[in-house]
DNA sequence: CCCGCCACCC
DNA sequence: GGGTGGCGGG
């Protein structure tokens, strides 16, 4: 059975949140690690991966692998049930029909409990390399948010380019062009503004907008971002979570004419 | 070449927003003074006066005139992209296809860099006459917009009514009537809240209300703003800006039946 | 793509 | 309490 308490209820709540546009039905595979997620969406351009492990979980038991196949429309909707601070916690069977989550105020004086049904998902595995990248680059991702947004009112593309000078973000369209330039910045005293580039080889590459300005929905879950670059493979986008657990989102280049 | 430098974005960010839905294109006329603009709305009954001097920019430098022709939809869409504390610097050739506008954060950190495509506009060219004004009001700029926003819900139009004893904002309309009545206040103490009536001779003039609560988004640019008026000529609305510069708004009054 | 509503911050 | 930014709906 699996049985895992989660401190704030928020965490899944905005994981679902910045999900649920790509995604429809997936599995929650748990095992004894933790719960993990991988999904692509719909049009197969983007590719999410969730990672929870057990340890920001407290408890955490999982005595076999079970897949939960959950539509996430559902599980949000019941989310929504919860409020941000409450102690979430989801319980199944070995074999299950029903997911359980229960949210219990922190001064314990309410209880809500839900189920939901299940789905069999048919489970596409996805082998995600493990990729070095040309280009890594982390920065508040309440600017990579900006950044996105502000670009979306001229195109819908957007070409990242990466070299020692720094990273520029940039794009044309009918009512002119746009660029944003970004420079290593460390600030002691503020660390959570800090851009930090890694480069081992220039990179240029061009994204759809539309599915960055849709990662950075997962901006209210982590104060930072990392953007991993190679030639000719997918971004990634990521998103560090407490105890190692993290959001992933990848999104494959536009190439030639497509730009 | 122009080259304008602004300390803070939000000076031009604000102006636009205050006039864009006004004035749908219109050119910023450039020359060793400053940049200025002035349009009529469509319908013509009111008309916008916008001056920034070049005190108002460090540096400002502009050997020639140059009328920048610019859709004021795609350039809110560009100044949306530049937060209100950044350096915004406008550059333009002589005779320019496009204006080039940067945003940089205070912390230098950031560059951001949009073109602009150019319009060419007929230039209908506005002599505004330099009037002895009836009765000139001073009030605080948050004052006057609730004044207008309130009597929004009564009626359509609004009379200003000036003499000694103080100035009268009165309306009537379906559900009721209603008048916001000011006299002159002075308060050494708190000089943003006074209210400065100066009269040669008594006054009342109707406006619609529509108009001046559009006047009224410039109310972030000034804590103060200046109503003119005399029988049968336009209103004047201004909000004064540092170094002389100013945001004016002329609004035809109503006659007869109109009212 | 734009507008209105809701939540968070000042 | 007001204003601004983000999210959802038309």
């Amino acid at each position: 059975m699996l049985e895992a308490r989660l401190e704030q209820a928020q965490l899944l709540k905005k994981v679902v949140d910045a999900i649920k546009d790509l995604v429809q039905d997936c599995n929650f595979d748990c095992n004894d690690s933790g719960i993990a997620l991988q999904a692509m969406d719909n049009s197969h351009v983007a590719l999410v991966s969730m990672m929870l492990k057990s340890e920001s979980f407290s408890p955490f038991r999982c005595d076999r692998n079970i897949a939960l196949g959950i539509n996430l429309t559902s599980l949000q909707k019941v989310l929504r049930c919860a409020q941000n601070e409450d102690i979430l916690t989801l319980k199944a069977e070995d074999a299950p029909d029903v997911v359980n989550m229960q949210f219990e105020s922190a001064d314990n004086d309410r209880l809500s409990e839900y189920d939901i049904k299940l789905m069999d998902i048919d489970q596409e595995h996805l082998g995600i390399p493990d990729t070095e990248y040309a280009a890594e680059i982390s920065m508040p991702s309440s600017e990579f948010q900006r950044i996105c947004r502000d670009l979306t009112a001229l195109s819908e593309s957007v070409s990242i380019e990466c070299t020692k000078e720094g990273v520029k973000f940039a794009c044309s369209g009918d009512i002119g062009s746009g660029s944003v330039t970004l420079r290593s910045h460390t600030d002691v005293d503020k660390p959570e503004k800090n851009i930090d580039i890694r480069l081992t080889e220039p990179v240029a590459l061009t994204f759809s907008l539309k599915y960055l300005v849709n990662f950075c929905k997962a901006s209210g879950l982590s104060d930072s971002v990392k953007l991993c670059l190679s030639s000719e493979v997918p971004l990634l986008v990521e998103y560090a979570l407490s105890n190692n657990s993290y959001l992933r989102f990848y999104l494959a280049p536009k190439i030639g004419d497509e730009e």
